[in-house]
DNA sequence: TCTTATTTGTTCGTATGTATT
DNA sequence: GAATACATACGAACAAATAAG
C-alpha cells in the first residue's frame, strides 16, 4: 500500500531536514511546477503535524539551495530557471568571430532563454585594488562599464568592467554602445589586444546591493569572479568584477597542458 | 564615550543578523582568536539580552559562512585556517618540472601550513557518468585513486581520480605510491600524455560523506570540480572529481587569448 | 488611499534530546 | 553519573510585505 511520507520524531534526522527532503523531492519530481507557489507554511504545518517554525526551517534549507524564492506576504515560489553554463575560455572566442550575439546571449539561447542587459558607463575613482591592478595612482579616474544581466527577465549576473582612461578615453568603449566585437576587439583596435586572461574566483555571501538586485537571501551564496585581461607587453588593460548567484551557474575552464 | 554594541529591536535589521554582524566583526578584529571558543550561547544570550534561540540563529549564519565550527557539547570554535589558493593551471606544471612536493603541498607551504594526504587505490565499477567520459562500457572496472587531504591536520579536500584499466593496469599508477612526477607524467610515460585539461565546477551542499570527512554543516557549501584530461588524440584518459569546502578556497585560472 | 486578510519573518519562553567533558 | 553546551521542537505573539477590495 502507498503510504504518505511522514515527518517523525522517531527518525534520527531532524524534522525540518526530513521535511526539506520531502519538499525537495516533490519539486524535483515536478509535483510543484517551476514558478508556482508551495502551500502556505501554516498549511504544511497542519498537513505534516509539525509547528510552523519547523516548516520555516525546512523552507530555509531550500532557500539556501536556491531551489525556491520566498516573497513575504505572498508565498514560496519554485525557482523557474535552469542552471546556466558559462564557458570562460570559449566565451571570448564568440565575440572575436564577429558573432553579433555576445557570449552571454549565446549561453542563454542554448537553453531557450531570452537575454537582456542594461549597461551604465561612467568615470569613477578607481577602488584601491583596481587602481593597483591597472597600475594607475590611487584616486585616479577610470572608466567603469557596469552591466546588469537578465535571463527571461530574472536577474542572473552583475558585472563591472574597469578600463584605464589613457587607453579608452574618446573611444567606442566610452560609449554606451561599445560597438561590434565586444570589449576585447575594441581594445585590440586601440593597440592593446589582450594576450592572457586570468580569473580568480571565490564563494561568499552576497552584499546588500547584490542581495537586492539578484533577489538573493543572505543565506545564499554568490560566485565572485575577477577577470584580468593582460596584453603581451604585460599590461593589465581591463579588470572585470563578475557576480553570479552560485546556485544558478556552472563554470567551465579549458586550457592546454604544459 | 564608548558604547557597548547593542542588539536592539528598534534596529530594522533582525536581531540575529545584528548579533551575527557583531560576532563576525569581533572575530575579524581578532578579538576571538582562531581556534578559541566563543562564549556559550546562554552566555551571549544573557550579555546581549536576547533569547538563546536568537543567539543560535546568529551562530548559524557564521557557520554557513565557514567562520566558525560548532561541536555539540563543547562549544563554538573560530576557524583556524586561512583561505587557500588553488592555481588550476599552474599546478600541473609544478609536477612536470620534477618538483618533488606536489601541487597541493606547494599551495599549503606558501601559507606556512603542513600538508598531509591519505591515498587509497582500488578497482571499482565505473559510475555511469565516468564510464561515458572514459568511453568504456557501463559496468566496466576502472582504477580509482582516492585522496583525502589535510592542512595542519584539518581536512580540506577530497579527490577521486578515475583511470581506464587498459592504460594503467600493471603500471605505477595502480600502486599506492604512483611514483615521481605525478599522475600526468606517468600517463605520458605510458604513451597517453594529456594535451588539454577541462574543469567544470559548481557550488552545491555537501553530501553525507563530505559532511563527515570535511567537518561541514549542511548549511555550508562545497565547490565540486570535475577535471578531465584529454590526449592530443582526443581520448579522455583521466577524470578527477574534486571536492573543496567553498569557504576555504580561492581558485585561479589562466589561459591565452584566441 | 485606506482597510483587511493572507503569508512569511522574527522573537520569546519553555522543554527535551544528544554529545562532550 | 553529573554538569555543560549545542540541536531541535512547540506554542504564542507581533511585525512587515503583499494582494484584494
Amino acid at each position: 500500500v502507498y503510504r504518505e511520507p511522514q515527518v517523525s520524531l522517531e527518525n534520527p534526522r531532524a524534522q525540518y531536514r526530513q521535511l526539506a527532503d520531502l519538499l525537495r523531492g516533490a519539486i524535483e519530481r515536478g509535483e510543484h511546477a517551476p514558478g508556482s507557489s508551495l502551500p502556505a507554511e501554516s498549511e504544511l504545518a497542519r498537513h505534516y503535524s509539525v509547528s510552523r517554525q519547523t516548516v520555516n526551517n525546512a523552507v530555509s534549507v531550500l532557500r539556501g539551495e536556491g531551489l525556491v524564492r520566498v516573497v513575504r506576504g505572498k508565498g514560496t515560489i519554485v525557482r523557474e530557471l535552469p542552471v546556466i553554463r558559462r564557458d570562460a575560455v570559449g566565451r571570448q572566442r564568440i565575440r572575436e568571430t564577429g558573432d553579433a550575439r555576445g557570449a552571454f546571449q549565446a549561453e542563454l539561447e542554448h537553453l531557450g532563454l531570452v537575454a537582456r542587459s542594461d549597461v551604465e558607463v561612467a568615470e569613477v575613482t578607481a577602488p584601491a585594488a583596481i587602481a593597483e591592478l591597472l597600475a594607475v595612482d590611487p584616486g585616479t579616474a577610470v572608466l567603469a562599464r557596469r552591466r546588469q544581466m537578465y535571463a527571461n527577465d530574472v536577474p542572473v549576473q552583475l558585472a563591472t568592467s574597469y578600463l584605464p582612461l589613457d587607453i579608452v578615453a574618446g573611444s567606442h568603449l566610452a560609449e554606451m554602445d561599445q560597438g561590434a566585437g565586444g570589449t576585447y576587439s575594441q581594445l585590440a583596435a586601440l593597440g592593446h589586444a589582450p594576450a592572457t586572461f586570468t580569473e580568480t574566483l571565490r564563494v561568499r555571501p552576497p552584499d546588500d546591493e547584490e542581495t537586492r538586485f539578484l533577489r538573493l537571501d543572505a543565506e545564499q551564496r554568490v560566485l565572485a569572479i575577477r577577470r584580468e585581461a593582460q596584453t603581451a607587453a604585460g599590461r593589465i588593460v581591463e579588470v572585470n568584477d563578475i557576480v553570479l548567484p552560485a546556485h544558478q551557474w556552472d563554470l567551465v575552464y579549458r586550457w592546454p597542458a604544459g
